[in-house]
RNA sequence: CGCGGGGUGGAGCAGUCUGGAAGCUCGUCGGGCUCAUAACCCGAAGGUCGUAGGUUCAAAUCCUACUCCCGCAACCA
């Protein structure tokens, strides 16, 4: 195939915070997805990925741990790469923030900047509420309070510096105009002019002083560079980029032809990036895609279960190519997609094990059934024998034309999916390729023609056919799952053609022998068993479906604490009191705003009980209430006090009340 | 008025930008077949496209209002 020229194709660098889950290995996979395709389309393909490391949350997190932030990366980051190993991602380069010549390369981007004006320092000014600790810009604060506490605030100053943004804001304006495809989805295009171009770009802290681990300015060593000037440059740090002079490498793959990230950062990708690239003097890249979410379906109980899904595990149960198969597919184009056991287990058995796994099977061993493996093309089509087995209504015409049609077809649909990025319905045309297949089985029904000897020749081309088709549909899948790809043709003893050879049906060699023992691609599995292992592996209290699980527990444990002496327990001061008004927080969900009496006095009481119990309910009710703990704002609002209230493993809450009728303000000892 | 996404047959979704006979997968029901992983194929039932207005010859699609759901943020004293 000739030589396309280059193609350079990025991920987000993933932060090194912890073990990645599914949603953001999708991403990985996704750009291998594009990258192999590309390699096969004839691209001289570079395809790199890699962990952003600094930031104050990984020194945080390495404190707690007792370890340095460097050795907290590297077992993040090796984490990160075996999980992208484990998937069979073929990135080029696998690249770390922490690298050295990364960080002398960044040290270097951001003294140029600076040398030139662009960034400037400055503070990062605002008012500054002392209690909240909190800093706050003039259009949060509310009446001129903060906005938190409603106590005054008093201006501060905290020394950063600033990239002026505004300053190329009018040329990426233009850019973004005149190339339509720079960003993807469309959608997002208007989204970041409207919200962030058109109304004007505030400058960019890129500095802080609040946390050492990042690269220090080399200039003013107590500012570290912040996170974007840091993480962005990745692409082109990594690629031979340099103020002093870029490597041949980077002229050739630069700029970059597609940054796949997440739909949450498209904003940095598409304004930042691009900023700091023009401030540069560096080509801009040619198209970022903002890809959706996956998200868990079974959201609300992922907590306290701890069933976060990840990639391993779930290609433990059901094997890589199942996985990838499962978020290539199930990913919509714009919208967020989701991922559970069930719907996992249930594309595992229609599409992969019946679909597909049980076409091959059938064909190979038919063929190794009728003609000990061979494989034979006679030439004798439909039009010599006519069908037997069961044509649907709407099949006019020749079928061996209409499969042969489908198999020139799918090839050139998937092109053009993929060139739209339109991943999953990419897939699904090869799909549909397979399903074309079985249907082709059923109405030539082979086993009918078996019979006859006159028909042993129509037979055999009806099994080239298929083995045929089957080829090119494998083939196809090699970006999507490599292994079952390749599995695919070895069991038909079929070479790779190459995507050019695929304008005609017939190329596979007629006479080779397909295999004898045919391996079964996927496993049917059951949903039970699979739900059966996973309650095994993940022993968290099973709340599955209450309403059917008849032997529910009526007691549970709850986490020990600490012994206490009568000292401490006297030191609460608890007492009944009486709701006399109660209504909803207007800013929160969870939160009911109560007017409590205890004795002779009022007070306002937040409590997050909202889901169970409904404003007018609570009136009237006595209930306990800790009077002496300190006062603090919730929701903007003060909240003098803690009403008590049970809670159960499922989350529940119930309020805490007397046995007897007592008096407001009665106290518990 | 915090930000955002969404409401299309039982379930999950496409279609909405660029109006023009409501589609896909799963499930259900009936039938066929037996090469195959109880897989495959054919057929059927099932939808006021969240609600109400508007524009139009024509609206799931454009406009307006309303409503419900879900993420994120904040916060569950």
């Amino acid at each position: 195939m000739a030589d396309k020229g280059p193609y350079y194709i990025t991920t987000a660098i993933a932060y090194a915070s912890g073990k990645p889950h599914i949603g953001n290995t999708y991403e990985i996979i996704l750009a291998d997805a594009i990258a192999r395709r590309k390699r096969a389309e004839g691209y001289d393909v570079k395809f790199q990925t890699g962990t952003d490391e600094h930031g104050q949350k990984i020194e945080l997190k390495a404190q707690e741990r007792g370890i340095t932030p460097q050795q907290f990366v590297d077992e993040a980051a090796g984490e990160i790469h075996r999980i992208w190993d484990l998937m069979n991602t073929s990135y080029d380069r696998f690249v770390r923030t922490t690298d050295p010549a990364h960080e002398r390369k960044v040290q270097k981007i951001f003294k140029k900047l600076y040398d030139q004006g662009d960034i400037y320092k400055g503070a990062y000014e605002g008012w500054y509420c002392t209690p909240c600790e909190s800093f706050w810009t003039e259009s949060q604060l509310k009446d001129g309070k903060c906005p938190d506490c409603g106590r005054a605030v008093t201006k501060a100053k905290e020394e950063a510096y600033f990239f002026k943004m505004s300053k190329y804001a009018d040329r990426l304006i233009e850019h973004i105009n005149t190339h339509p495809e720079f960003i993807q989805p469309v959608s997002r295009k208007n989204e970041m002019m409207n919200n962030f171009l058109l109304p004007g770009l505030q400058d960019l802290c890129v500095s802080r002083t609040s946390f050492s681990w990042g690269i220090p300015v080399d200039f003013d060593p107590k500012h570290v560079v912040y996170v974007w000037l840091d993480a962005l440059t990745n692409y082109t740090t990594f690629a031979g980029y340099d103020v002093d002079g870029s490597t041949e490498e980077y002229a050739k793959y630069w700029p970059a032809d597609l940054h796949l990230i997440g739909k949450d950062i498209i904003r940095f990708h598409t304004i930042y990036w691009p900023i700091f690239l023009m401030a540069l003097g560096e080509p801009l890249p040619k198209q970022v895609f903002g890809h959706p979410w996956l998200l868990q379906g079974d959201g609300k109980m992922s907590k306290s279960k701890g069933n976060v899904l990840y990639a391993d595990e779930l290609a433990d149960f059901f094997g890589v190519d199942a996985v990838r198969y499962f978020v290539l597919h199930e990913m919509p184009f714009e919208n967020d997609g989701v991922i559970t056991w069930e719907l996992m287990v249930e594309r595992l058995n229609s599409d992969l094990a019946n679909t597909l796994g049980n076409l091959v099977n059938r064909t190979v061993s038919m063929t190794n059934k009728y003609f000990s493996g061979t494989v034979q093309a006679t030439g004798v089509t439909d039009l010599d024998v006519p069908p037997a087995g069961v044509i649907s209504e709407g099949q006019t015409g020749s079928i061996d034309e209409d499969l042969k049609k489908v198999v020139l077809e799918t090839p050139v649909r998937v092109a053009g999916k993929m060139e739209q990025l339109r991943v999953a319905d990419a897939i699904s045309e090869i799909f549909a390729l397979f399903k074309r297949c079985n249907k082709y089985i059923d109405e030539t029904a082979p086993w009918i023609l078996a019979k006859g000897d006159e028909t042993k020749d129509r037979l055999a081309q009806v099994l080239y056919n298929l083995v045929e088709a089957i080829a090119v549909g494998g083939e196809l899948l090699e970006p999507f799952m490599p292994e079952t790809s390749e599995k695919i043709l070895a069991q038909l003893n079929a070479e790779k053609r190459g995507l050019a050879q695929m304008d005609a049906f017939g190329r596979y060699p007629s006479g080779k022998k397909v295999t004898d023992k045919p391996e079964i691609l996927f496993m049917r599995q059951k949903l039970e068993d699979v739900m059966e292992e996973v309650a095994r592996r993940h022993p968290a209290p099973a709340e599955e479906a209450p309403a059917e699980k008849a032997e529910e527990k009526d007691w549970m444990d709850a986490e020990a604490k600490p012994e206490i002496s009568i000292e401490d327990f006297a030191k609460l001061q608890i007492q009944v009191g009486e709701i006399l008004k109660c209504e909803e927080v207007k800013k929160s969900k969870k939160l009911l705003c109560s007017q409590v009496r205890i004795g002779s006095q009022t007070r306002q009481i937040l409590s997050g009980i909202r889901q169970f119990y409904s404003a007018e309910e609570m009136v009237g009710k006595k209930v306990l209430v800790i009077t002496n703990l300190k006062p603090t704002k919730l929701a903007g609002l003060m909240s003098e006090g803690m009403i008590l209230a049970a809670e159960d493993d499922d989350g529940r809450l119930s309020l805490v009340t007397t046995e007897k009728e007592m008096k407001a303000g009665a106290e518990i000892h």
